[in-house]
DNA sequence: AAGTATGTCATAGTGACAACGACACACAGA
DNA sequence: TCTGTGTGTCGTTGTCACTATGACATACTT
């Protein structure tokens, strides 16, 4: 089960809002370095609106700002503002309740799971925006802020 | 992100197995507990087997049986067993390469998604079958092997 | 030799996701 | 105030993975 590609994209449009800080960038301009439409950028950057990470500025001159220093914003943070999915799915259709196992089976993982998310939240929780722009920064041999 | 129902009901197969050690399964069994249809059942066994978690006696009387003991099976085996998809999904169409963040987003994300992936694997190495027949046996307050 | 169960193929249905076009609404600047 | 620009959202369409289902060759047990 893959995740859905909103993380990465809302991370990667995340971080080049972080990198060029201060000037707002159009959806349509982040569409294009995420190579993907600008109703897909705008549809995550409403999520994101909602989680308050970032704001949108209208009008002329306008675009999508961060709504707070990136070194706040855990990945964390924006994989529960776009992913709405549970990591581990269960049965399509609920198991034979009437069956030793089928009836208590999804009780007994459920612990297991629980605490396996947890680790994976754990880590993301760890790193924020500002640490992958860091990394970007230092990949692609460019200082912060960026001016385009 | 989701994973697929595999795991969910390649666990619930093994446990089933567990409890009732010695005596084979047949597939049908096995998707009338699961509430799936058989074939789905045997497209996780043929898994199962590649793996050595399990092991098939074919002709009258024949079934699924476990191909090791339960206390040697750990979910993230049947988890690398059965999931072939990654945790997490990057862009579909890949970012713009001459962008600066585009060019090294992924890269940069790389070594946190693969820490997350493996913090959730750690937790999942560390239960086996045997827990999970065990927590199944509390729950529905019988004794392993069950009798069916 | 007969019956039984697996293993696999081919087909079809379902649901999530993303690409795309269109348009109402809101703000900036002159 | 008026015009241009950009967001926010809707509906449609296409794609893909996954599951359900039927069918059949193969292999083993009795």
């Amino acid at each position: 089960m893959p995740t859905s590609t909103r993380f990465a994209v809302a991370v990667h449009v995340l971080t080049a809002l972080a990198v060029s800080d201060g000037k707002p960038m159009r959806s349509e301009d982040l569409a294009f370095s995420a190579n993907t439409g600008a109703v897909v950028i705008r549809g995550l950057l409403s999520r994101l609106n909602d989680a308050g990470l970032t704001r949108s500025q209208l009008g002329a001159g306008g675009g999508a700002l961060l709504a707070k220093p990136s070194n706040e914003i855990r990945l964390i943070d924006v994989y529960e503002a776009v992913e709405d999915t549970e990591l581990f799915s269960t049965h399509r259709t609920p198991p034979c309740q009437s069956c030793a196992v089928g009836g208590n089976i999804l009780a007994a993982m459920q612990p297991v799971l629980a605490q396996a998310r947890h680790a994976m939240e754990s880590e993301l929780a760890a790193s924020s925006i500002a640490d992958i722009a860091t990394e970007v920064a230092r990949l692609g041999k460019f200082s912060i802020p960026l001016v385009w």
